[in-house]
DNA sequence: TCTTTTCTGTGTTGATCGATACATAATTAA
DNA sequence: TTAATTATGTATCGATCAACACAGAAAAGA
């Protein structure tokens, strides 16, 4: 308990929550020091104490991010019995999530920092790396359907998580040109339909 | 011929293809004008008499992409002779000027400006009807399948089109996080792995 | 109580942002 | 030649950017 000092007078988790909020919606370059302060209630020496940093801020935002918006879609991946469910479930959960309106549309991870800079390396790298071990994820529960003879054993695993996950990325485009929770679902139907025909044998 | 006064030494529709180049490495917060002047070859009160302001340069310069950069893609989706063709070529050609490497990789309008701000709105909206543009051109291409009988008359061309124009949206994050030609073909595959189920008959 | 430690609010830093003022150069029209 | 017009280069404008100096305030340990 190092509790020296004078406490701090304002919830951590609570202003990290709305500095999230702020990077969703505005990106990390879009996102302006006073916007952010204002938004978490705090003046910015306190954020600095407590953050270290605007890429430190955002580096801690987006694995917030990842362990509250983002964990329900992940773990339904994991838990559907079977592959296809499981795409199903991560495809039907991402629309559900990104349309919703009281709250940014789309995917931080997907849309925080598209657009590469030397002073942003880092900040791109973090949410590659972050894209990376989504299509990884993707993969793994593909690979898992063939090895328990769901799918065929000469399934492409990885050819298939890059088309889900391509399918995904482009989801949160839509849902920021105002998509509604059934124009997301077309999309979900759209790359359901392709299961039959890259889980019924060799890809074409 | 209104050639009063000094010429300008500048090649203007070149110095447009550079800003277009930074506009679409950089998006359009991320494109300063020190650099875009830099790229241009001209100092900013040059930039400022032929073209306005940042904002007017880039409507100039995404209208200048559409018109070089995008131009093939739409005239094969307009030329194939089958809706399925017009499809496959509109996704193979998207795949490879995606991955050129000799230039930004993904789409200027896909990327250019994501995050709404107040300050930005005119930018956003552009891009934003851009987008539904191409849209409306891949449900008409769909329609005119219907009518030719080579869909059928229940298809829906409306959610089709948003599922192709999604995963297309996809394809530019992809190749942004450094997707090779043959990575985006794999996405072209199981998009296209859809089309039978989605020309079989009514939508599941 | 007194020292140490940490946080808060005010005010400001140098750098960079997009955009111009101004004087000069180069061209056409008269 | 002269006047009118437009482009160029230098040097900046006020605003905003991310980040911090500093003094006072609020807690713990001694």
């Amino acid at each position: 308990m190092s509790e020296r000092g004078r406490p701090r007078t304002f919830d951590r988790t609570a202003a990290l929550r709305r500095a999230m909020e702020v990077f969703w919606a505005r990106g990390y370059e879009g996102a302006s020091m006073s916007e952010l302060t204002a938004a978490m209630g705090i003046n910015s020496p306190s954020l600095y104490a407590a953050f270290g940093s605007k890429e430190a801020l955002f580096l801690e935002a987006t694995d917030f991010y990842s362990h509250t918006e983002g964990a329900d879609i992940w773990l339904a991946l994991e838990e559907a019995p079977t592959a296809r469910q499981a795409i199903e479930q991560f495809l039907s959960l991402t629309a559900r999530a990104y349309a919703q309106s009281d709250r940014p549309q789309g995917c931080l991870i997907t849309l925080g920092a598209l657009h590469q800079d030397s002073s942003r390396g880092a900040i791109c790298d973090d949410l590659r790396r972050r894209r990376a071990e989504n299509h990884t994820a993707l993969q793994k529960r593909l690979e898992r359907g063939v090895a328990e003879g769901e799918l065929p054993a000469d399934f492409d695993a990885s050819a298939a998580a890059t088309f889900f996950a391509t399918v995904q990325h482009g989801m949160s485009i839509q849902a920021r040109d105002g998509a509604s929770h059934n124009a997301l679902l077309a999309t979900v139907a759209g790359a359901m339909a392709a299961w039959r025909t890259l889980a019924g044998g060799s890809a074409a």
